[in-house]
DNA sequence: CGCTTACGCACAAACGTTTGTGCTTACGGA
DNA sequence: TCCGTAAGCACAAACGTTTGTGCGTAAGCG
């Protein structure tokens, strides 16, 4: 911010652990130790060294010992998109946590593209990372290009969207715990046909949330009907064509729950524009607890998704595989639960 | 995803240029400077070390580059958090700008917090990147932290929150012309009173808005009234509370323009609160286009900021600054303008 | 007093690149 | 024939760390 100088002030040289050393007489072994906190060097030492260093404002060249060291401080991220409050803020918890253990991150998106997830992957390698977290594009159905995370020895940890394998590492969110959840609400407020808005099912989360609805469905003796579970991508669109479908039904449904909030946010603006009441008529539950369920009328009911607890879990399991020996043998599954937010589109006002 | 393997198939050794030229019984400059394609080295030959790169499956180490060169190909960014819908586009538009010019993206988030700020120049230097891109804190009032990124001569860019000096290359939204564009579009509509809910002055945007926002009256000739001003950051709550302000004025106002989305939000749901209409009692206009604006009832008129269009500005500008000469030296400034986004909030039904 | 042990430190070889310098060979012009 | 020139390549020194090994000294033990 200061006006153009010529000349820099000092040095361009910025000082390495070489001038420490010759400034203190000592070898470069004694100060490198010395910084790390090696056993071998005596406390003496370390304080002139750490003083000295702290004097001359030494940085340390990450990317020297990253070379050495045949890794880095950085940790690969790769996200299907960050829009949307999800990800966004299971990033922002990975970034906290990983901060904290002195690691940055580098955030990738695949935009729902295998072929970009899998250029997003060789990327991290390249830049040498020292773990990679993935959570999966939608068409992602085979996993070969984690191999070559495998193979370098790097931590691999998955989370919410996870690859339909055992030999992973993974941090989820309760889905089906989710599912349940929300249904049982809704037949709490009293709805008996409920309709569900399911998302594709090679993905484990909408798989998992279908499966909480049905189970929900099935504690209340209810017997699940084809014609009221509509699968689609989730988009705003598709949930207000699903919803114009399930209009045009012989028995009217008085309840829905959608894997998605967005879905939901569809069906409500068809329902309204229909002149349908809701929740009178029919209630509503979406997933995800997006920023918009608090601003529609009625405000969205949602599951929310513990996201940022999600992004510290994320890193937590990646440093407990770096510093595990073998650790790429141990296959660990962290579950999250879920939590309920109820609001007026399931509420049933007392008639 | 393979099941586990007691040895790993290849050796964990991965292939360096060492080995090409071992293989092909040349020197190890000559694979280097055949794969970067120098002048030096026969069309022949680098046929040969290229053919046997992509048979090795070779992958550079890039690190050991970036040692070797004092740069690595990694660009960090530095914002002031990533939920809602500006920052993540800008990103977006900075990641694949950068992917195509062969680099990768560290993103921090500053919370809007300067001392973090400061901590992430840091980190992002430790990394060793070759530029920081940086959207200030809302309460980043001195600049010396980035006197070190300029002292090692890394390319510096600020976008959208600048700091108050001209000795900076920035990118920035005229942020004038969006608040004079949707001020305009709401004294086209008939309304003759308008309010602006104004964001803290010290930020640049803010102050442009405003500044939009009193030429546009001044274009018509109406003289601006210190009450309908009103400060704050522009939460929702702000919002509201500032409505509830405008409403216990002696003369009302017939239509808002506020900095940002949110206060709008707030505004808009007070006012629908007090049985008042939009647009007819009151007409809005926002800020920032975000996504809830569309799903608001009614939709909310708001100034888009051309996200992505930012973003690769951004890299663009990097680029320039990294490859000139003397780069810093140069100060250079990108405008991009803004586009109005008309939807029902301020759309005067025909009497 | 001699032997072991622990401690504190230095030597030097890595890690995988890039690049200034200098050597050879072949060729054309004088 | 000889010199200048250019092309094509190799040598070796960086870049800033980490770390296995080894050497000296002092303390602990019998």
């Amino acid at each position: 911010m200061t006006p153009r100088k010529k000349q820099p002030t000092t040095t361009p040289h910025t000082v390495s652990m070489a001038d420490l050393a010759r400034e203190l007489g000592v070898s470069m072994t004694t100060i490198s130790r010395a910084l790390s906190d090696h056993h071998s060097i005596g406390a003496a030492t370390k304080q002139r060294v750490l003083k000295l260093a702290k004097k001359l404002n030494y940085q340390p060249n990450h990317l020297a010992a990253a070379l050495r060291k045949g890794q880095s401080r950085l940790l690969g991220v790769v996200v299907p998109y960050i829009e949307g409050k999800f990800f966004p803020s299971v990033i922002q918890g990975i970034e906290q946590a990983a901060s904290k253990a002195g690691f940055s991150v580098i955030v990738c998106q695949s935009h729902e593209d295998v072929q970009i997830e899998r250029r997003n992957v060789e990327t991290l390698l390249h830049a040498q990372v020292a773990g990679v977290l993935v959570s999966l594009a939608r068409n992602t159905q085979e996993f070969h290009h984690f191999d070559k995370v495998r193979a370098r020895g790097i931590p691999l940890v998955f989370f919410d969207r996870i690859p339909t394998s055992e030999y992973v590492n993974s941090v989820v969110l309760n889905d089906q715990a989710g599912g349940f959840a929300a249904t049982n609400h809704l037949l709490e407020q009293g709805c008996r046909r409920i309709a569900h808005l399911a998302g594709p099912q090679h993905l484990n989360i909408y798989r998992e949330r279908q499966q909480g609805y049905l189970n929900a469905l099935a504690a209340h003796g209810i017997a699940p009907e084809e014609e009221l579970i509509i699968y689609s991508d989730m988009t705003q669109e598709d949930g207000a064509q699903a919803t114009r479908q399930l209009l045009m039904l012989p028995t009217p449904v008085d309840g829905i729950f959608g894997a998605g909030d967005s879905v939901i946010l569809g069906a409500l603006q068809t329902l309204k524009s229909q002149g349908i009441r809701v929740p009178q008529d029919i209630a509503l539950a979406g997933f995800s607890n997006e920023g918009f369920t608090a601003i529609t009328e009625p405000r969205l009911t949602s599951v929310d998704q513990r996201c940022e607890e999600m992004g510290e879990a994320v890193v937590r399991l990646f440093l407990e595989l770096s510093t595990a020996p073998e650790a790429q043998f141990v296959q660990r599954q962290v579950v999250l639960q879920p939590e309920l937010f109820i609001r007026e589109s399931s509420l049933q006002v007392p008639a």
